[in-house]
RNA sequence: UGUCCGGUGGUGUAAUGGCAACACGUCUGAUUUUGGUUCAGAAGAGUCCAGGUUCGAACCCUGGCCGGACAACCA
């Protein structure tokens, strides 16, 4: 550094991105030798809910980071809290994390693995005169804490000796007391203006069932007392979590400088911000409240922000992925535009989904001048950003389906679609012309009569015609019937947990609409769940996770942008202003 | 009226003492047998404010202002 004198013009090294704050920590410790060069990471959830979005975050950050770095990440259920958590929920997360595309390999660990280390190391602390048993109850301790403007008083029983202190804390692991009666303290600073640092609880006696040790144990370590240990124990060198851990970090440090060996790995918390999404909530409790109370259709609803839901809705990995590392990394609050998921999800499928054809809402086109008895067997290509998808063949006759809003009795100059009079196409087929059409009482159109020009014919066009439209359809005696799901974003409000009232006042009620009736070209009879396609001109579709062949159904994964829509819309409102 | 952490286009993220960049979104136009895709282009911030240091400040210093987190035997 000190020869640095000439000031050689930095070469310009295109593939280097900019690092985040997070790498950088890491290249410097790197740099400095740290921790013998090693980095491991660790993902922890708490097994008591779903995964969602933001963890997809953390699990990107954190398994990403070990591969950026040739280390390691391991998978830790941060199981301290037995009555909210269960097996179901660590078998989610561990099915989502692979699906996701990432894997921990051997390292899968348990915080409860650590009870009888983290029970020693709390003996140690009574040793070192450094914890204390108190016998104080929920409400005094609450009172004798202070609040953040106002320092504590310490417990009457943080005096006691360290053998009486040895004695109860044991007695409370046999089981001796009762629930909340007494628990075990960490004897920091009352006065702290760092309400973490006012004696924390570090044990509570808890009778419950837990889903890894079953009776065990009637103690219980808080996370505080849990994580920076199980870190340490694990050798993590960087251990990332979320701001609202910020105000933890001195306890993290305070266990960890009265615990850790000569010699050994010391962990360093690192805080980044969570993944805020705009109209959409974010927050284990408010989504099993969702999940309890019949407001969707369980964790994977196309409609959660679980990972889970993005998989039935029919996101790819790829998209999540790319998404989260789109958002990047910062320490600064942050709320994402949801558009710029959508945004991810198209532009992975538009790469990769096949084109089908699906009328969602179906009104009979009969070609007049088309023969009875005849079927053609038309050759589409199914991925016009991929030849090497191929194509299919999709049959064509007298009668077909075409999309009720594709027809309009008097259509505004700007509309591009079936009018009486007018030429459109049929993808893949030929140019029709619209001469007549019937309505029900009720003025509902019924049926509309085309005429068909032979010499249009798809890839053998010779009539030289220039239509502006060109319409998707099915033809009616091939199709066969579906339901699909269209799903609406989940809440009317750009940020429902942000507001006085309860979240659930802004859901939407248009979130879910059921088209029973679709009909689809042949090919996706054949489709299994989880396929996915883009239905053309409407949006990219999945087979649903459940649906049956009897009665197939496809999730609304996400629509194609749809900028006659948008002026549709704005016209709309700028009518309600005006 | 405490401690900690943050303030850069509408949104998110860069620039680490040297021309404020990229992505999403928005708006034009071209191409198109998907009103998709693709392509070309535009608008939009002078970096929360005020001082200071410096030839030069988004970046360093001081003081404000604004926002967030923290008072569960939750994580």
């Amino acid at each position: 550094m000190s020869t640095e004198d000439n000031k050689s013009i930095p070469e310009e090294e295109p593939g280097k991105r900019s690092l985040n704050f997070i790498e950088e920590k890491i290249e410097k410790d790197l740099n400095n030798n740290k921790n013998n060069r090693q980095v491991h990471t660790r993902f922890p959830p708490e097994p008591n809910g779903f995964l969602h979005i933001g963890h997809a975050k953390s699990i990107v950050l954190n398994f990403g980071l070990a591969k950026e770095y040739n280390g390691k990440c391991n998978l830790r259920f941060d199981d301290t809290n037995p009555i909210k958590e269960s097996t179901e929920y660590v078998d989610s997360i561990k099915e989502d994390i692979h699906w996701l595309g990432y894997d921990w390999e051997e390292r899968l660990y348990y915080a409860s693995d650590y009870f009888e280390q983290l029970y020693e190391m709390a003996e140690k602390l009574i040793k070192d005169g450094k914890a204390f048993v108190c016998d104080l109850s929920q409400d005094q301790i609450a009172e004798y804490r202070g609040t953040p403007t106002e320092p504590g008083i310490e417990s009457p029983y943080r005096n006691r000796s360290i053998e009486e202190n040895l004695d109860l804390f044991r007695r409370m692991r046999a089981g001796e007391f009762p629930d909340g009666s007494r628990m075990l303290r960490a004897k920091i600073d009352m006065s702290s203006p760092n309400m973490h640092l006012r004696d924390p609880i570090m044990y509570r006696i808890k009778r419950s069932y837990h889903h890894r040790t079953g009776y065990d144990w009637c103690i219980y370590p808080m996370y505080d007392f849990a994580h920076g240990q199980s870190d340490y124990i694990e050798s993590i060198t960087h251990s990332l979590c979320t701001l609202e851990f910020e105000v933890h970090r001195p306890l993290y440090d305070w266990f960890l400088d009265n615990l850790v060996e000569e010699g050994e790995i010391r962990p360093q918390q690192i805080e980044f911000a969570r993944l805020n999404l705009s109209y959409t909530i974010v927050s284990k409790r408010k989504l099993l409240e969702l999940v309890e109370n019949d407001y969707v259709d369980g964790w994977d609803d196309p409609r959660m922000p679980t990972i889970s839901g993005f998989r039935r809705r029919g996101y790819t990995p790829d998209a999540i992925k790319n998404f989260v590392e789109k958002v990047g990394i910062a320490k600064r609050d942050n709320v994402i535009d949801v558009a710029l998921l959508e945004h991810s999800i198209r532009e992975d499928l538009n790469k990769k989904a096949p084109r089908v054809m699906a009328v969602l809402d179906p009104v009979k086109v009969i070609i007049d001048n088309y023969p009875d008895d005849t079927t053609e067997d038309l050759e589409l290509v199914n991925n016009p950003e991929d030849e090497s998808m191929g194509s299919r063949k999709v049959p064509f006759s007298k009668e077909v389906y075409i999309e009720k809003k594709d027809f309009m009795e008097d259509p505004p100059k700007k509309f591009f679609r079936m009018a009486p009079g007018r030429e459109v196409r049929l993808k893949g087929a030929y140019v029709v012309k619209c001469d007549d059409y019937k309505k029900d009482d009720q003025g509902n159109i019924t049926e509309i009569h085309c005429t068909y020009d032979p010499q249009t014919k798809s890839g053998a066009d010779t009539s030289g015609k220039k239509v502006k439209g060109t319409l998707h359809w099915v033809s009616a005696p091939h199709a066969f019937q579906a339901e699909v799901r269209l799903y609406d974003r989940l809440f009317n409000d750009p940020a429902p947990s942000s507001k006085d009232e309860d979240f659930k006042a802004f859901i939407n009620p248009d979130s879910l609409k059921v088209f029973k009736n679709c009909y689809l070209e042949p090919v996706l009879k054949d489709a299994e769940p989880e396929d996915k396609f883009q239905f053309q001109r409407i949006g990219y579709f999945c087979v649903d996770r459940y649906s049956e062949k009897r009665l197939p159904v496809f999730n609304q994964t996400v629509t194609l942008k749809d900028t006659w829509a948008k002026k549709e819309k704005q016209q709309q409102n700028q009518k309600k202003k005006g």
